[in-house]
DNA sequence: TGCAAACCCGACTAAACCACTCGGGATTGA
DNA sequence: TCAATCCCGAGTGGTTTAGTCGGGTTTGCA
């Protein structure tokens, strides 16, 4: 049930450029840091995040990262399943067909519902929500 | 976010104890077969089961386990915390003072609901509820 | 009384994964 | 031009996972 850290440093980093956005550009020298993380680690974590379209990245002196969309329009189960993978906590629930028990399998249920529950978080939790310390709220 | 099998089996085996709950010791031989688990990986798990109180073991021949306690007095959470160890999802969380940011750690807010959640489902989830198919329920 | 069925325990291991590091290339503002 | 910056692939040491293996010890039963 663990996080790795590239859950907890993508979703630190997507905050930082929230806390700036609307304000150019962000080096990634300058998030790494702030929020004392690795800048040949982090840049791995933009990566993706790039090319699913959650930030949008400006190349050359001066350039760096900007979120893509409004910190409220970014959740962050968008961050953590770019960045970690599918969320599922069972490969099984995730994929019905390569649980050879599924059919009979009664802690299915359980998975299923604590998957359901960990996803309403994740997904009803956005940037925004980080930025004014309203998680949990509305 | 993902479970190991220790968790996975755990719960499958105990799950299969308390269908038989009542009916005396059964092998873990039977129980490994019963859910396509190898026998000696599945007697690792039972070790903490057994010294944190969960089932009990008969020795000698028709020996076995048993649980230690009724279906509806042992929740998911008891068997995960005991073959997976904490179920927080970062280090952080669980440990205040690990974490060096923790003051000023806007993500903490989210990491903290989401455990509070995890943990409100697998520990309203009782093997009773597992073997009557009624989770999520009541 | 002997034996086989069962639990008990510690050590070992191959493969995967994690959390990075490293080195170089391409792009761009001043 | 040059320095700042992003871009990309490869490598790496340590840890974890998912087992296996080989031997105990205990006990019901013939």
């Amino acid at each position: 049930m663990k996080l790795t850290t590239r859950g907890e440093y993508g979703v630190l980093a997507m905050h930082d450029l929230a806390m700036h956005y609307g304000t150019g550009p962000v080096a990634l020298k300058v998030i790494a840091a702030r929020q004392g993380i690795s800048e040949h680690y982090l840049e791995q974590l933009m990566r993706p995040l790039r090319q699913d379209g959650l930030v949008r990245s400006v190349r050359g002196a001066q350039g760096g990262y900007e979120l893509a969309r409004a910190p409220a329009e970014i959740s962050v189960g968008d961050i953590l399943r770019v960045v970690e993978g599918p969320l599922s906590t069972l490969e099984c629930v995730a994929d019905g067909a390569s649980c050879k028990r599924s059919a009979k399998c009664a802690a299915r249920s359980v998975w299923e519902l604590l998957d359901r529950k960990i996803n309403d978080v994740l997904d009803s939790t956005t940037l925004h929500h980080l930025c004014t310390g309203t998680v949990g709220q509305e």
